[in-house]
RNA sequence: GUGGACGUAGCUCAAUUGGUAGAGCCCCGGCUUGUGAUGCCGGUGGUCGCGGGUUCGAAUCCCGUCGUCCACCCCA
């Protein structure tokens, strides 16, 4: 343990070299895919007001009320590390005017801030890939986010993840619903935790998705969002089943999804991996229709999701363990004797010139420099002593065979190539 | 915020009932001063997370603190 008092702050952690290759695919998937959509790439900013939040996210929820790193600035500004995407997106769309673009179809990779318990899949500062579109209304654009999310993973290989998909109805039909619920569950308070208890007046939706297997049990015929929805509504669910059936899409419903804000309506969506242990959710998102107009603009329908960048890379690492450390070094340069050392700094240059990753091992003892050079993981060794200089050529060995070959310059290239 | 486990060399871990620490790997050097990954020999490296306390004596017991992990909570 070295630097002792200096150390990374609590559930913040470092991206070392083995993280940042997992998440540069990651984020490398995800551009691919989401600019088969036509989604642009966003750079929002990490700082915004804290009122930003307050009137998004809502001054109730956990996020806002005690996990969010908020501080008074040296002018007397009240701002705040942003602890998720959609509203600082929401605030910049509003902020250019775009109102009356059309449909704006935007993606943003970045560090997100909630001041959580650390564990598994849950840190104090995590990366998102979020995706927003605004101005979108039908179900068929919700089909297409979904399906383009679960191309995006597709297209990392990750297998084990499942799609579940609601409804959460809209203000049309959900203050029925809720008596509904409200009547079902005063029926049995006493089966419930205290957790839910509480729930029951702050959001009752959420005890449809409490863990504790006592309160499950009780809920076995709880009535269900999505046997009251409105008609809007009902024609908007059945509108993105068929669209997912009819891009093949996977898809399970799940009633007990919710979400705990006002803004949120309709489509609610996670894709969830058993292999994160509690931290299960992979990617989640939602319609938010009314997030535009709470936040002073005109009503304008809206659909995103988030997915966590860590949790992403946690599942590529433990599928294919072999795929994470693919050799960066494909040459490395080994110079025998002083009198070369200038000249194979010139060569290694040429080479990296002509598109290839190279180290220079550094000249000296020539035991140790090819040592460097399996260490580095070098598929090739380019070797040069007085002799290859003065003959203008060097000496090609391939690591894995041990074969080894005298080249000139201009072929060196192609007998590279030929050696892949 | 609540509950639990843990914290010993760079890494993975060991140290019987409390007697001031060891191994493997890594790293460095040598056996071969134009050749690696295998072999042999040698070497560097620890205020046992940090701070108190109990004790003649603490890595080992107690308290606090910081951190990691796990679950609750919450969520990506």
């Amino acid at each position: 343990m070295a630097a002792k008092n200096l150390q990374s702050i609590r559930g913040i952690h470092d991206g070392l070299v083995t993280e940042v290759r997992l998440w540069q695919r990651v984020e490398a998937a995800a551009r691919k895919t989401f600019g088969r959509y036509a989604f642009s790439e966003v750079r929002l900013p990490i700082l915004e007001p804290s009122e930003l939040f307050v009137r998004s996210i809502g001054e109730a929820t956990d996020i806002v009320s005690k996990e969010m790193y908020a501080f008074t600035d040296q002018g007397g500004d009240h701002i705040c590390l942003r602890p998720e995407g959609t509203a600082g997106a929401t605030r910049a769309y509003l902020q250019a005017g775009l109102t009356r673009s059309g449909t704006q179809r935007w993606f943003y990779i970045g560090p997100m801030f909630r001041r959580e318990r650390p564990q598994k899949g849950r840190l104090r500062q995590f990366q998102q890939i979020g995706v927003e579109m605004f101005g979108a209304q039908g179900p068929l654009e919700d089909a297409e986010i979904l399906a383009m999310a679960h191309a995006f993973l597709s297209e990392l290989n990750i297998s084990g993840l499942q799609l579940e998909i609601n409804s959460l109805g809209c203000a049309a039909c959900r203050p029925a619903y809720h008596d509904a619920l409200m009547g079902y569950l005063h029926a049995r308070t006493d089966h419930l935790c205290a957790t839910c208890n509480d729930r029951m007046n702050t959001n009752p939706m959420r005890i449809l998705d409490c863990k504790n297997t006592q309160c499950q049990t009780q809920l076995d015929d709880v009535p269900e969002m999505v046997k009251h929805l409105c008609n809007d509504c009902e024609q908007h669910f059945s509108g993105l089943k068929s669209g997912l059936q009819a891009l093949d899409v996977p898809y399970q419903i799940n009633a007990r999804i919710v979400r705990g804000l006002d803004y949120y309506n309709r489509t609610a969506f996670e894709i969830v991996t058993d292999q994160l242990g509690a931290q299960g959710t992979v990617l989640a998102g939602g319609r938010y229709d009314g997030l535009v107009s709470q936040l002073g603009g005109p009503p304008t329908a809206a659909i995103g999701f988030a997915a966590g960048l860590e949790r992403l890379g946690m599942l590529l690492a433990e599928q294919d363990a072999s795929h994470a450390d693919t050799g960066l070094v494909e040459i490395a340069v080994v110079a025998i004797g002083e009198s070369v050392l200038q000249y194979s700094m010139q060569r290694a240059a040429q080479l990296r010139n002509d598109g290839f990753n190279v180290v220079h091992c550094g000249g000296g003892n020539a035991k140790r420099q090819f040592k460097t050079a399996d260490r580095e993981g070098a598929r090739f060794v380019v070797i040069i002593g007085e002799d290859e200089m003065r003959q203008g050529c060097v000496s090609l060995k391939t690591m894995a065979t041990g074969k080894q070959q005298q080249v000139s310059n201009k072929d060196l290239n192609a007998a590279i190539n030929l050696e892949q």
